[in-house]
DNA sequence: CAAGTTCTGTGCGACAACGAACATACCCCC
DNA sequence: GGGGGTATGTTCGTTGTCGCACAGAACTTG
């Protein structure tokens, strides 16, 4: 569970050329309206909205922002995966939310702060658009639509947050594992994806050999098949039963949507 | 750490009238102002808003949001301080923030969502300002230095609620309940009040043994006193030391404020 | 004062996760 | 096809918390 080298990049993760082995699924017509916060736009929006977006390509481990930085881009996943990590010392590091196609990094931008509370780190690479800060700024102060749709996200994201909080405190690692992938899969829109236990420990905030263990059995019930950081999920369906019920609750929310 | 009854109303609280026997302080004036997001407001702002605000009591133990509950009203505590708390089942449940006089119970309407993500408990009694929905909603659209605050300090309760998220991941009982005694003594702003080893350990997420057990080595050490619900800070330097750092993350950054 | 309630303290076996170290297995590249 | 790095698996003693049960202590009420 320890990060022995704290460097600004990928700590514990394979080592990032040999990603193209397993080619990401790529979403839709991958078109920036596959992030749905920009999709909620209407067409004029939309299109106005466009020329002030950059598509980039981020990849396995690179992070976007570590606490106390100065916010310089907000990013809008179209297929990539970014995970927010709250640390409590230079050794311990916990995922405390994850964001993909279902919302946006930088979320302090939408509530006038331009600096990040959390570390951002790339988790799945993919393609996302973004937008300097300035301009987002710009763009957020008099574009109601977008900010409506911040705002909900805002809410969504809070409630994942807390969700995770008590979560973490509550169920063992092989349930929090089991519903780590199920979140995982549900952003990426993949059954399979690269990480390696070093990697999902510092997730869950536990050990390696904690994830070896889960894993394995998860793997032994044939929920699962990985092998050197090449995760699928077998039974979709069975995992969520090993999950905890947390998975299901966020998801409820998130799907639902209680607005109003 | 269990609930064995989950009523709506207070659990494992000590009953409810026997609270005037140790008389809370009062914050400063009392003024409604007391509440620093309130404060934060020009005079001719706060001279207005304040037509559309109602004082309020709130007691010990009084559940102010259900989870999914409509909002009908925010609140401004100014003395008074209110826990947030999921639940991962019908057992177990957790705070994972905490509002006083520095912010506003309601969050969600900022961000234009009218119903809860969590339950909000009234932790110590006192007062509070209060308004309704309909007429928070019109005040927010158009107080700008209104909804500066209430950004900044969603901002900080995201914050605070990643950092606790952590901390109850990685921290044992005894740091994390001086945590938890100097982050409300900030809050009521006394270093004495009520609750018992019962309630401290759902706020905690642990055994009620454990509470005592945490307990009574903090007093053992001379850095509390306690007994029959009452607890008293004896020594908040040496707590500090007690409590993981945690707890001055989340201080600095509500103090520092990093905004801009 | 007696009875009942609430709060706190202790003891028990069980277990998951801890930190550390070592053992295999796999892959890539020279 | 051997060597070096990376990923996974196993073991060991330790610790924090678990669930449960019960005992004492303090306050409230009749």
């Amino acid at each position: 569970m320890l990060l022995q080298n704290i460097s600004p990049v990928a700590n514990g993760l394979p080592a990032a050329p040999p990603r193209q082995k397993h080619p990401r699924l790529r979403v839709g017509n991958q078109s920036s309206a596959a992030n749905l916060v920009l999709a909620a736009l209407s067409r004029e929006e939309y299109q106005r909205i466009l020329t002030s977006l950059e598509p980039v390509e981020l990849s396995y481990g690179q992070v976007l922002y570590e606490p106390k930085d100065r916010i310089r881009h907000v990013y809008f996943p179209t297929d990539c995966l970014v995970s927010l990590l709250t640390a409590v010392d230079n050794k311990r590091i916990l995922e405390v939310g994850m964001v993909g196609n279902e919302g946006m990094v930088g979320m302090p931008m939408a509530l006038g702060i331009g600096v990040s509370a959390v570390r951002a780190l790339v988790q799945g690479g993919g393609t996302a658009m973004r937008m300097t800060a300035a301009l987002f700024r710009a763009e957020f102060r008099n574009n109601m639509p977008l900010q409506r749709a911040l705002f909900r996200y805002t809410h969504l994201l809070m409630a994942q947050v807390s969700q995770t909080a008590a979560c973490n405190r509550f169920h063992d690692a092989e349930s929090r594992l089991a519903r780590w992938l199920l979140m995982t899969s549900d952003r990426v829109q993949t059954d399979e994806f690269r990480l390696t236990h070093e990697f999902l420990a510092h997730m869950l905030g536990v050990r390696r050999v904690g994830v070896t263990k889960a894993a394995s059995d998860l793997q032994r019930r044939k929920l699962i098949d990985y092998s050197r950081g090449n995760i699928r999920i077998l039974d979709r369906k069975r995992l969520e039963t090993a999950a905890c019920p947390c998975y299901r609750i966020v998801k409820n929310l998130q799907d639902h949507a209680q607005i109003a």
